[in-house]
DNA sequence: CTACTGACTGATC
DNA sequence: TGATCAGCCAGTA
């Protein structure tokens, strides 16, 4: 039997993932993806963190997007990118001109 | 089961 | 260097 659909198992992985993502370091959608054995499923890893309840100890905002900028989600309501900008900064992430932060310096390879 | 969407990426123009 | 198109995975209609 094929298990192409990991479904929560998938989730699970994902989550546990970015809980160990260390303070001060990110990680990519692609990256995450890849280290869990899917190639292009960064999709499905944004949409698992996009689940994700208020007030989780999963560091969700230690997780952007391949150009080190954080994804916008809603053009109406976007507050949430605003507080995760500020909860990076505030690990110690810089960010530069661009609203982009040194992926070379800050992202985080998991073994 | 098919179609569309979404916190993505990589290739092309 | 910046915008656009297509591909991929999981979820919902």
């Amino acid at each position: 039997m094929k298990e192409y659909h990991q479904g929560e198992n998938f989730y699970q992985k994902v989550y546990t993932v970015v809980s160990q993502i260390p303070l001060g370091k990110v990680m990519t959608y692609g990256q995450i993806a890849r280290f869990l054995g899917y190639l292009h499923a960064a999709r499905a890893v944004g949409y698992a963190l996009h689940l994700l309840p208020h007030g989780s100890s999963v560091p969700w905002q230690r997780v952007i997007n391949y150009q080190g900028k954080i994804s916008p989600r809603s053009i109406d309501f976007d507050h949430a990118t605003v507080v995760q900008r500020l909860l990076l900064e505030a690990e110690g992430v810089m960010f530069d001109d661009d609203d982009r932060v040194d992926l070379e310096k800050y992202l985080w390879n998991p073994e």
